[in-house]
DNA sequence: TAAGATAAGAGGGACAT
DNA sequence: ATGTCAGTCTTATCTTA
């Protein structure tokens, strides 16, 4: 889906063509490609209103969703002194009235699920702030975490641990941008504890996860690294290279996404090192040397992809092979 | 100082036992 | 279930230009 939003304007290139990527709510410049905002907000009225409603259908409080523990349909028992019919009761009754609310309060807290829940939504959506994740993923993450609780899978594991990783299978649904190493320090989490716990969710929930490209990976880095936009786009031309030439089976999207920059920066004359794209993409200078040198003995015929200008030509023959 | 090389170790998938 | 194997990535350290 894609909607304009005509009063932005690109920080980088000054159009202002707006696009939206409905799934992961990020907004991103038609022009230049630029991502503007990675999280979107509600704004405006809730419904479609007409002249003669004026104000009457605008806001009507927060929308209900599937991250509220209760999703607002609770019932609570009003003030024990009144009949139906608006006649005082006994004592007696007011007593016993008071005593069934203290009950009920306590059991809607004390129910272990309620509880749970709880817990794992206030949670989620501090993690959802950290990570600027939009609100259609909270909502994915919420109803796989309900899946789990259903499933018992939580039984044995922490609320944080399992939360975290629904979060991260929302994520994985919708090709969010998102890698382990952003969840495990988001929420302070062992690498490990949350690939094993998103290794079962996804076994015991039967999630359809669509593969990783790694050109998902590409704006996140370049944009951490101020590399042009011309140069982003190399990149990813060397990326659709990359997986056609089948150099990419096996390996790590981030890593791969990280050496494809940093060779169209090489290309280009962008001075970015190493050291700057590896920890932007979350991985280490080691895998992008590898990657890069994968990238550089399968795709020889790079300039003519490329269509590079003729005083590249010098720099790229001086590389060694 | 950036980039390249090398080695040890970890974790997980595929496959066989 | 458990073990082995090939391959990947990380961490650490040293070398090179």
């Amino acid at each position: 889906m894609e909607i304009s939003f005509l009063k932005t304007r690109c920080t980088h290139c000054g159009k202002t063509k707006m696009v939206e990527d409905a799934v992961s709510g990020e907004i991103t410049c038609k022009n230049c490609g630029f991502v503007i905002k990675e999280k979107k907000e509600e704004t405006g009225p809730e419904w479609r209103e007409f002249p003669e409603e004026k104000n009457t259908k605008s806001r009507v409080g927060l929308p209900s969703s599937l991250a509220d523990y209760d999703q607002w349909l609770t019932t609570d028992i009003g003030k024990g002194e009144k009949d139906a019919f608006g006649k005082f009761l006994p004592s007696g009754s007011q007593t016993l009235i008071r005593r069934l609310i203290t009950w009920d309060e306590r059991s809607k807290l004390r129910e272990p699920g309620k509880r749970n829940l709880i817990q794992a939504f206030q949670y989620l959506s501090r993690l959802k702030d950290k990570l600027n994740l939009s609100d259609a993923i909270t909502e994915k993450a919420a109803y796989i975490y309900r899946k789990a609780l259903e499933r018992g899978i939580i039984r044995g594991r922490s609320i944080e641990l399992v939360i975290t990783a629904s979060l991260y299978a929302a994520c994985r649904e919708t090709t969010t941008p998102r890698t382990l190493k952003d969840f495990s320090e988001a929420a302070n989490i062992q690498r490990k504890g949350l690939t094993r716990s998103y290794r079962l969710l996804h076994k015991e929930l039967d999630l359809r996860v669509p593969v990783v490209t790694p050109d998902r990976f590409i704006p996140r880095i370049a944009n951490a690294c101020r590399v042009s936009e011309k140069t982003k786009r190399q990149a990813l031309e060397i990326l659709k290279k990359a997986v056609e030439e089948r150099i990419s089976a096996g390996k790590d999207p981030t890593g791969l996404a990280a050496a494809a920059l940093y060779l169209a920066c090489v290309l280009t004359g962008e001075s970015v090192t190493q050291k700057e794209i590896a920890e932007a993409a979350g991985v280490t200078e080691v895998t992008v040397r590898n990657r890069y040198k994968d990238l550089r003995k399968n795709l020889s015929d790079i300039q003519k992809i490329l269509k590079l200008p003729e005083q590249n030509n010098k720099f790229w023959l001086s590389q060694r092979w």
